[in-house]
DNA sequence: GGGAGATACTTAACATGTTAAGTGAATGCG
DNA sequence: CGCATTCACTTAACATGTTAAGTATCTCCC
C-alpha cells in the first residue's frame, strides 16, 4: 500500500512533463481562484457590515452606472446568470433597493433601476471599498495592476469563441 | 426622471477619479472572474461527461498528488472550504472513487485517499484536460502564460496577511 | 485525572453557480 | 389571421460558497 502504481496521470498529452500532471496547486484556475480569492478576502467583510453580498454590490453598482437596464443585459453587465439574478432582484426589490416596471413595448422586459434607498446605501458603502481598492493598489503596485488587468483580458478574449457550440452570434 | 443626483461615488477616496467609481467592469474581481470563468468554460463540458464537477475534479487531482491526507490538509490543498469539502467526501466516498478511515493516533482525523476506480476516472478524464490545457496555453503563449502565473502569485502573497484579525498563526 | 479549552470535522442555514424546464409575450410567415 | 418559433425571464433542482453552530476528541495544566 505504498505507491499507487504508476501515475495514470501520465498520458500521452502530458508525457512530456516530468511531474504526474501541472503541479495543480499551480494550475491557471486555481491561481485565478487564489487571486481573486485574496482580494475578494479584503471586500467581503465591509459588504457585509451593510448586509449585501458581493453578487449584490455588483448589481448596485451596475444600475449605479447604467441608470436604468433589462434584466439580461444587466446579466451581462454584472457578469451574473439569469437565474441567479432573478432570485436577487427579487431580493433586492423586497428590500427597496431597486425599482422594477414592465416595459411599455414590450411586457416581456423588465427595466431595473437602483432605488433612492440604493443610492443612499452604495453611497455608505462607496467610501470604505474605495479605500480597500486603494489599499490593494497600493500594495500591488498601480503598474503591476494595469498590467495583471491588460493579461487578463488578453486571456479572456484569447479564448473567447472557443468551445462555444453555437458560433451564430460570433462576431454580430 | 433623468439623473440620479450627483454621484453618490465620488467620495473623497474617490474624488480623484473623473468617472462614478472605477468603470465597475474594469475592477480587478471582474476581471479575475471574467477571465477565470473564460479558463473554466473550456473544462466544464468534458468534467460534466465524466459525472464530475470542477470542485471534484480538484479533490480527485489534489489526492493522486498526495496520496493521502487528512481533510484539513485537503482542503488546504484543493482550496475549499471545510462545508464543502465535508459534503464532496460524502458523495465522492459514496461513489467509491475515494477510501476514508479514521487515523489511529487521533480519532478526530480522517484520512483520505484516491480508490482505484478513482484512479481510472482520472485516467479517462486527465486526456481531454491535458489537451485543452495545451490549447489554451498554446493560445495564449506559453511565456505569456507563465508571465500572469507570476503576477496572480505575487498579487496574492502582497494581500496575505491583510485584513485577517488573527495574526496568531502568521508565519508559523 | 479531570475539566477547561483547543482541534478536526460535520451540520445547518442561507446565498449563489449551473443547467434544464417552464411561462407568458412577441414575431415571423404561410 | 393563426400558429409554430423565438424571446425574456422565472422556477426548479442540485452542487458549492460562506458563516455560524454543533460534536466528538484531544491536550494541557492544575
Amino acid at each position: 500500500m505504498a505507491k499507487k502504481s504508476t501515475d495514470p496521470t501520465n498520458t500521452s498529452a502530458a508525457a512530456a512533463r516530468q511531474v504526474p500532471m501541472r503541479d495543480f496547486s499551480r494550475s491557471l484556475p486555481m491561481s485565478l481562484l487564489r487571486a481573486r480569492e485574496a482580494v475578494m478576502r479584503q471586500f467581503r467583510p465591509s459588504l457585509r457590515e451593510h448586509g449585501l453580498t458581493e453578487q449584490q454590490w455588483r448589481i448596485l453598482r451596475a444600475l449605479a452606472a447604467i441608470e436604468a437596464a433589462e434584466v439580461t443585459e444587466l446579466a451581462r453587465t454584472a457578469f451574473l446568470l439569469g437565474p441567479s439574478l432573478s432570485r436577487i432582484l427579487r431580493d433586492l426589490e423586497a428590500r427597496n433597493l431597486i425599482d422594477r416596471k414592465t416595459a411599455k413595448t414590450d411586457q416581456r422586459r423588465s427595466m431595473v433601476s437602483i432605488s433612492k434607498e440604493g443610492v443612499k446605501l452604495m453611497a455608505a458603502v462607496a467610501p470604505s471599498s474605495e479605500a480597500i481598492y486603494a489599499e490593494i493598489t497600493q500594495r500591488f503596485g498601480a503598474r503591476k495592476l494595469a498590467e495583471l488587468q491588460e493579461m487578463l483580458g488578453e486571456l479572456e478574449r484569447s479564448l473567447a469563441g472557443l468551445g462555444a457550440g453555437d458560433e451564430a452570434n460570433a462576431e454580430e
